[in-house]
RNA sequence: CGGAGUGUAGCGCAGCCUGGUAGCGCACUUGCUUCGGGAGCAAGGGGCCGGAGGUUCGAAUCCUCUCACUCCGACCA
């Protein structure tokens, strides 16, 4: 992509609202755009990057063994009626009369909805166990939204909800969740702890939140500090064997790790003094088992082996994918802007041309440009008429985690540089040898 | 929902107290010079001063009402 042909309209100054770091960097980066309060356009660079979230949600579902659909964003307020959850929910869901004056809502969640169509298609036992997901819009009309994408009203998110026969098979579900949960995090470069916590009004005896550390998360959190050290990695998971995935659960929930909800000061004081922290996290995400809280006021029955009709045992699941673009930023960033993880980044590296208009190096920006096109790479190339300082401060802010720089100067000795945001360190090579390195970065991701 | 604020050019702000031609910086347009970390000079363009009512010869400024947004607290992916 062509800067000059590209729409990334950015900030020289902080906008007065915007009082978190993400947020500020965001509308800076000219990423989002706020259309009323909690509501935000996603400009061209913010959907890059919302999307590559996705995409990496998606892909770690779908290696789970879980099956995505879509639900829609509106809802018959009958559904919620028979749940019950109609009147409780409160002023928090949006309610909504369309030109019949059927009353309708816009989805802050999908339990209803999906156990209405678990229960119009599965009959028996022998079509468990099933996991659905989707990601979709949600609204909930907070009494206060603020920190920009990050508490939102209208938010992505992706909810996912298993079905199985039983308990045991239940809770493989949830520890399913957990490892890929895991997984999907670390490969937007977070850390994000595990923690027990309470289970809120949607139910249920099992839950946990994913916490990325942050001074400015809304929640607390007390932890064994070991716990941030653990690393899934690379390392093969199946997903069907019980045992294994049950096995990574314990690794990552035997330390102590607990929301202030379930805190237990006893239990705390017994990890060792110089591991012991306290700390505000950001909630990215959240995993409950709930039995059959839903399936048996709403009817989701199976026939089971010996003929009898039982409630399935069910399970829910939810990652904040526009909430995660604000942590990542909030995780990832320094004082002249974003520092994108590989994983997540809008493009995988800037060309900076730094004479533009002079012929050699015109040209060897749209070599290195077409090269790592042909890479199956997406650089963003800055070709405008700008000076050396505003284009580096540009790239700098939108935070690109390489950057390629191009001079006449370099030129002549047939080098340009490689930099790399996070540590600022530049190496000069040929442009053939940068390209092959940057495609090497992104080889595994 | 309680408390505190703010609405003036795309962004950041001044002007309001004490009514009298709407201003500054950045951004934008044109030209010249410059060109390895947000350049300089010159000339331009852009405003229903959030909205509605009122007071007044005259309102960005005073009064009333209203809408929107932000911040602090209690609640939530």
């Amino acid at each position: 992509m062509r800067l000059s042909r590209y729409f990334l309209p950015v900030l020289k100054e902080n906008p007065a609202e915007a009082q978190i770091v993400s947020h500020r960097l965001m509308l800076r980066a000219g990423m989002i755009k706020q259309q009323a309060a909690g509501i935000y356009s996603w400009l061209p660079l913010g959907y890059r990057v919302l999307r590559r979230i996705e995409e990496i949600v998606h892909e770690e579902q779908i290696r789970a063994g879980h099956i995505p659909l879509l639900m829609p964003t509106l809802q018959p307020a009958d559904l919620w009626r028979e749940s019950g959850r109609y009147d409780d929910y409160g002023q928090e869901m949006l309610r909504i009369r369309d030109r019949h004056e059927r009353d309708l809502l816009y989805g802050p969640t999908n339990e209803e909805m999906i156990t209405d169509i678990f229960r119009a298609h599965v009959e028996s036992y022998r079509q468990l166990p099933l996991t659905l997901y989707h990601i979709q819009w949600k609204f909930r009309d907070e009494v206060r939204p603020r920190f920009g994408v990050m508490r939102g009203r209208e938010f992505l998110m992706k909810d996912g909800y298993n079905f199985d026969i039983d308990r045991d098979s239940a809770l493989h579900a949830y520890n399913r969740h957990m490892v890929s949960y895991l997984r999907t995090y670390e490969r937007m470069g977070l850390t994000a702890i595990p923690m027990r916590a309470a289970s809120g009004p949607i139910g249920g005896d099992d839950t946990h939140e994913f916490l990325v550390l942050a001074a400015t998360g809304e929640s607390e959190g007390f932890y064994d500090d070991r716990v941030t050290r653990l690393k899934l990695g690379d390392r093969q998971i199946d997903y069907d064997d019980r045992a294994q995935v049950k096995a990574v659960c314990e690794e990552f929930t035997s330390l102590y790790a607990r929301t202030d909800e379930t805190h237990d000061e006893a239990a705390f004081a017994a990890v060792p003094e110089e591991h012991r922290k306290a700390g505000r996290g950001i909630e990215v995400g959240q995993i409950f088992y709930f039995g059959t809280k839903y399936s048996e006021p709403m009817g989701a029955m199976v026939v089971n082996e010996r003929g009898e009709r039982v409630p399935v045992h069910m399970g829910s699941h939810g990652i904040g994918v526009s909430r995660l673009v604000g942590a990542i930023i909030e995780a990832s960033h320094d004082e002249k802007g974003i520092i994108w993880p590989e994983g997540v980044t809008p493009f995988h590296c800037g060309i900076v041309n730094l004479r533009q208009g002079d012929g050699a190096a015109d040209a060897a920006c749209e070599a290195l440009h077409a090269g790592l096109v042909a890479r199956g790479l997406a650089p963003l190339y800055d070709d405008r008429d700008e000076r050396a300082g505003a284009k580096f401060a540009t790239m700098d802010l939108i935070g690109l985690p390489w950057r390629i720089t191009v001079g006449p100067r370099g030129l002549a000795e047939g080098r340009v540089e490689l930099t790399s945001r996070r540590t600022g360190e530049s190496e000069a090579m040929s442009p053939e040898a940068a390209v092959d390195r940057i495609a090497q970065i992104y080889a595994d991701r």
